[in-house]
DNA sequence: TTGGAAAACTAACGAGTGTTAGTTAGTTTT
DNA sequence: AAAACTAACTAACACTCGTTAGTTTTCCAA
């Protein structure tokens, strides 16, 4: 592991107990026994983590919803691949996926423009999901828009009280999720 | 309209915007046309706007769902009824939801275990009425913990994409998280 | 009209912010 | 052996932060 890669893990740790503004790059220097100033021999500046985190997760994301998109299967199917993807991706690094999720706002105006951009985009593919579905005639007659918020509600939480340690695994956790979406709570 | 209410309302405003660290006690004061000192006349400091507004919203949110569960009804007529109840508060002030989903993180360290408390409780008292549903038989044999965190993460998101200008009103988006949830996405 | 509280002001404190400059020791390349 | 590079350091800059003290202005009830 170089000392970048260990800088970034570090910060990310440290940005996901508290927060993005709250973490001084002095904070960040003394969890890896070093001075602030001293990191900027590997990291241009503290935006710099915040930029490669969020847009590196975005990309993930975006190759996982192109990659289900690419093969065709029915609606559910794809749903339910995507649901997948996205659980996958955001579980394998919880301290990215809590700034990607929450603290993107704080990008500076250019770059949090470029990054809505792409959520958006992403949103969009994974409504589009919804629409085939209705098309089909396999998925009710719901508001796309309403119905894609909603879900990717579910998902995103699911970051904020998945524990690695835990019983339930970024797989069951998947499925599980895609059987509610689908199907609800209620019997019959 | 009292100068207090005028600063809270304004700080809420600015709050959700740039968030709560973001935002300075000079912001604050500058658009209410005073100058930062000035505040302390009427409030005791800046951690008091988030105090308040944190757990005032969480009072309203407690005395909903122990009217719901006051009256009798089956599960699924409950957790309607809890749903109406937790999206009326939330899109009562958008300002005020931003902070109590996303910014009581910055609560100092006892004030922050309090809300973890009582945001726990509340948890339980959702979670109580998909077990009884279950215990009905009319909902289907799912994990409590994570059905309920999964609503719960719908209903916070409302406050995210909710415009009180848009053509979707906050009883159609209860209805509709309701029907969402208990029935899914798809036919059948 | 006036006394006094309420609400504004100016000035400042002490701490913390991200970042830059300049330097140094140790290692690698020429 | 000389030059270049890497990665650490100390010191400092130029701000911003929440907050307090002390003072002045505003405004309403007596």
């Amino acid at each position: 592991m170089t000392r970048r890669q260990e800088i970034m893990g570090t910060a990310l740790g440290l940005m996901r107990n508290k927060g993005y503004l709250n973490t001084s790059m002095r904070d960040i220097a003394s969890s890896v026994n070093m001075e602030a100033a001293s990191l900027y021999n590997h990291i241009k500046g503290k935006e710099e983590i915040l930029i490669d985190t969020c847009f590196g997760l975005a990309e993930t994301l975006e190759i996982g919803i192109n990659e289900v998109n690419d093969i065709y299967f029915n609606a559910a199917e794809k749903l339910s691949m995507a649901i997948h993807s996205h659980i996958k991706a955001l579980t394998q690094d919880l301290n990215a996926s809590h700034l990607f999720v929450h603290e993107w706002r704080h990008l500076s105006d250019d770059k949090r423009a470029q990054f809505i951009e792409r959520r958006d985009l992403y949103e969009k593919e994974f409504r589009d999901i919804v629409i085939l579905g209705f098309e089909e005639g396999e998925f009710k007659d719901v508001d796309p828009k309403f119905a894609t918020l909603t879900i990717l509600a579910s998902l995103n939480w699911v970051g904020e009280w998945y524990r690695p340690q835990g019983e339930m695994q970024p797989k069951e956790i998947a499925e599980k999720l895609t059987h509610f979406i689908l199907s609800g709570l209620q019997k019959n």
